[in-house]
DNA sequence: CCCCTTATAGTCGAATGGATTATAAACGGG
DNA sequence: CCCGTTTATAATCCATTCGACTATAAGGGG
């Protein structure tokens, strides 16, 4: 290791010896019908990736390189998500990869392409996160049962009720309230209880029959739950939805995207009302008539709002306005 | 490039020529008396950091056993910050460098040991950022002058008027409400204008007299900035201040560290209620005398609350609770 | 004892937010 | 053409929150 801060500063004393290789990951979201996707690749078991390279101007650029590489999809509004650095163990020597992965939303327009993505409803991959149809039975029938003995599995009495107030958080157990954020924390529990391929996979364990939802390669499921409980989170107080709406929508439609995205129901004058008095929307004068009932007016996004940044309100009391 | 999915999934192929170098870098913070602290090291100009290298276990202890060679400060509560890459264009060929950024939350207890390490104040690099004594004037005497200044260079009407606004609500003129959570973007704006020395250093411009706060090394600034802004906005829905605070304190001087990090005078009862309701902290049945006038109760943190992850409230207007 | 300082408790009204009800406008079948 | 069905849109009620302010308590010092 290095000691002094000098030689340190800029990492350039011994840069040969501490190569990595980094790759660029990304979770590609629509919603079609009031369904969400997420773009795949593979056999639906892959994200979009690639390694960043010198040709990439920056880590941005060259997401959206190899995601239009892959798939044939050009990308719009991306934020960075998280990055996370594994041992690579597939090679006889040790390499490290640093996986930097983004959250990119956008509206499956584009055709495709021949190649081998597809779009996949992120509840293939967490069948236990759809709650717009009340709580799936998965829950009360498979999960809770586990994890209740996963928790008694523990050799501590201290480590055994800490798992089961865990469990009970993360799935809204014991008349606690179900909370639609806490999609990574619900994945990272069914990692370590083993319920999830992936873990049994990854430890040559034996449960592999009581496996809940689509498997993903190495960690790329992992990524895909990040990115759900950020979008989750980020929609409440950034009006992110309308980069997954085309041009022009009804109040309705606008709704069932949020709810397909939350996997919760919303209550509608409610959400007309927010949605009217933060001025996001406005009218365009139209009318759609393929409601079934009344036409409802037809809404477009006002892009001005995107920069009056100030929408991120307060919550400390301060003093003297 | 690569084409084929199969072959760019896991970025085997052509692995040898897309190393890159992984850096670490921290912003570790304290508050002592009121006064919010970063942990510098060099002349102040400099952020903790080193090469992520084969001998750490994950990024996160990679940063510890940095941080801590560095400064002699072990580290309690820390958090991914924001992952950039810059081409390197320090050494002729070219090579590309990714930095994983960290926020830190800490205590200034430990010996700062026999490094060149020192804590400074925030305000130092950011001294239009503190209005817990009223605006700075430094805000209306030159940066508002100079930023209607660069809006006015602009060739474009449209440029000029979309700077002006920008400007306009990133320092809260025009009678616009002052929002501390836009730090980064202050930051960034006064980059681009040049009146911080990075700026007219990186471009080698002139205007070196007019500059504002602090400089530090390469975009070490531009990432305490990130940290300053990510706290201030975390500040708001997690507990997260306990980290910067002793085991036992007076709510007068959560009220004080908070308003260190917000940089704005928070109103004292209406705190006070905020913090009971939560029930964030518990008595400990001592009093301060310390005061100046009537004793304080002792708080301490309830660590309970941590795991009780379900604070984070929803905004959606959900249907039947 | 008065006065200064800080701590702590309580109040009042505006605004917010959840739940519910009422009215409007299309369609289709008798 | 009426009438029930469906969906859109508007309006209301009420509990809770939240900002601003006032009042009382308890120490120290002259």
């Amino acid at each position: 290791m290095e000691d002094r801060p000098k030689a340190t500063r800029n990492g350039r004393a011994a840069a040969k010896a501490k190569q990595v290789e980094a790759e660029l990951i990304a979770v590609v979201v629509s919603v079609n019908d009031g369904e969400p996707a997420v773009l795949t690749i593979g056999q639906g078991d892959c994200l979009p990736s690639g390694p960043f390279a010198l040709e990439h101007r920056s880590l941005q650029s060259g997401l959206r390189a190899w995601v239009e590489k892959q798939t044939g999809h050009p990308l719009g509004y991306i934020e960075q998500l998280y990055t996370f650095a594994d041992a690579d163990r597939a090679d006889g020597r040790q390499q490290r990869v640093i996986s930097i992965s983004y959250l990119a939303l956008t509206r499956k327009e584009h055709a495709t392409g021949a190649s081998t993505c597809a779009w996949r409803s992120w509840y293939d991959y967490f069948p236990w996160e759809d709650h717009r149809l009340g709580t799936p039975k998965l829950i009360a029938d498979v999960l809770k049962p586990r994890l209740l003995a996963w928790a008694a599995d523990a050799k501590q009495t201290a480590t055994r009720s800490e798992r089961r107030r865990r469990a009970a958080i993360a799935f809204g157990l014991d008349e606690r309230p179900w909370n639609e954020e806490l999609a990574l924390q619900r994945y990272e529990l069914l990692y370590e209880a083993g319920l999830v391929a992936e873990a049994t996979r990854d430890e040559r364990s034996i449960a592999s029959d009581s496996t809940a939802g689509t498997t993903m390669v190495a960690d790329h499921r992992r990524i895909l739950a990040t990115g759900l409980a950020r979008l989750r989170s980020k929609i409440k107080y950034r009006p992110v939805v309308f980069e997954l709406m085309p041009p022009v929508f009804t109040l309705l439609q606008l709704q069932r995207t949020v709810e397909a995205l939350a996997g919760r129901l919303i209550n509608k004058p409610n959400f007309r009302r927010l949605i009217e008095q933060q001025e996001l929307v406005e009218e365009t004068g139209e009318t759609s008539l393929d409601t079934g009932g009344r036409p409802a007016k037809l809404y477009q996004f006002r892009h001005v709002v995107l920069d009056e940044t100030a929408v991120a309100g307060t919550k400390l009391p301060l003093a003297r306005g």
